[in-house]
DNA sequence: CGGGATGTTGATGGCAGTCAAGCTCGGTGG
DNA sequence: CCACCGAGCTTGACTGCCATCAACATCCCG
């Protein structure tokens, strides 16, 4: 028996993931064909190309999905987090990596048989839809910024999305992830990301500590007006 | 009456859009809350900050989707064409305008019948599930393209994808957009775009007819490397 | 045929990428 | 406890791509 029914109860993120409010029948199939795993960081669960077997609820951790150019650039086109849904449903080969940013758990499920799910469980296809319209309006919100906002603007915006990710408490927090995440997160290097941290730090609207990656939000005021105009950028109209 | 439940049977999208395959009763409940509306070029259908009132069918035309920062930059982070879901579904304000490119016609309905619709009727929210997800990789290939991509790299994939959206004329078509769209959609400038299409002119790539509007493809394979790596971009390691 | 919108071409400059050192910090072993 | 080491990060110098500004050409429509 690869499952326990009963693990779910007492799940992390039995309250805040795919699993939620979808019925108790629902639940116990979804259950039934889910499997736990944990992964290391910097393991890949998914290559780009390779057959498309998995779905999966991210359980703890930090996951990136990326693509990348012929030449291998690199684009972050998602961070996901505990209670995020994992994959490609509906897609017969992966055009996306997904690794493990830290030590990773999750919840997976064979594919073909989480796609079964979809079709006999009406309120699992309505979460996730909710979901993935979540998913659609997040990336076009960034293609906005890949597209048209200037470094400054990208770095400004990212550590106020952060910032808002932590209600508690909103003026200090960790970035999760490396220079060379976030530069590829953004459409960007990392010299230009140092730069960038270093330029709001030396304006005094942020601090930095342990080896930059703890932020405390100086002035919020100044960074939100970084997010919307950049420094360099002309007056608007 | 605003509808006639009638029109389906010979609507043009019948068998392509959303309402294909989603069996009688909800397409009859579908056709019961849709209204016909047609729109000229350039008039807006949706402002972004309004409240979110409609969702609807593209049934002919095409619009486009932008976001745009505070500074007043615009991006266009969908192009849509006919058969393709128009709306934001489970969102109170938009974030987002849609403009008719050119004269189109749609099926509208009413947000919250439509979403009430979609826990009443499974396959319409399965149908639209299968959609969403399509929207979202193609949204995050465009994050590819506007973070890491070079312009000429841009503008090779941009008319490849044209080319390939027109299955039975590959070699000629027509750009359906305008110049300064196009590089909306790209992230980049007019000029830059004008620039990149003269320089695959110049190499014997394309060549273009109608005002630059009418693009005939004359090597492929060089246009497919264009796209992959650019012209002046470091060979792979 | 005239006028406005759309697209092209040219000159210039700034932003961010590239290449190349140096630095910091956390971890490890002496 | 301290020296060493290496990955990750920072800083600097330089280059090049693409945005910007400005004319000019072309197309389309009345």
């Amino acid at each position: 028996m690869t499952s326990t029914p009963d693990r779910c109860p007492d799940c992390d993120i039995r309250l805040n993931a795919l699993c939620a409010g979808i019925g108790d029948n629902a639940l116990s199939a979804l259950s039934a064909i889910g499997r736990r795993r944990r992964i290391g960081a910097g393991q890949v669960l998914v290559w780009a190309g390779d057959a498309n077997l998995l779905c999966a609820n991210l359980v703890s951790g930090i996951l990136k999905v990326t693509a990348s150019t012929a030449g291998g650039r690199e684009q972050i086109v998602g961070l996901l987090f505990a209670g995020d849904f994992v994959g490609q449903p509906f897609v017969d080969e992966t055009t996306l990596t997904v690794t493990a940013l830290c030590t990773s758990e999750l919840c997976l499920y064979p594919r073909e048989r989480f796609e079964r799910l979809l079709t006999e469980a009406p309120r699992l296809g309505h979460a996730l839809l909710r979901r993935t319209m979540a998913s659609l309006n997040e990336a076009r919100e960034r293609m906005l910024t890949l597209g048209q906002r200037s470094a400054p603007e990208r770095v400004a915006a990212f550590l106020l999305n952060l910032a808002d990710r932590t209600p508690d408490a909103p003026t200090r927090f960790e970035i999760p992830i490396s220079r060379g995440d976030m530069a590829d997160f953004l459409g960007m290097t990392i010299e230009t990301v140092s730069r960038q941290l270093f330029h709001l730090k030396a304006m005094g609207v942020i601090a930095l500590a342990r080896g930059g990656r703890h932020v405390i939000v100086v002035d919020r005021v100044a960074l939100e007006h970084a997010a919307d105009r950049g420094s360099g950028r002309l007056h608007a109209a």
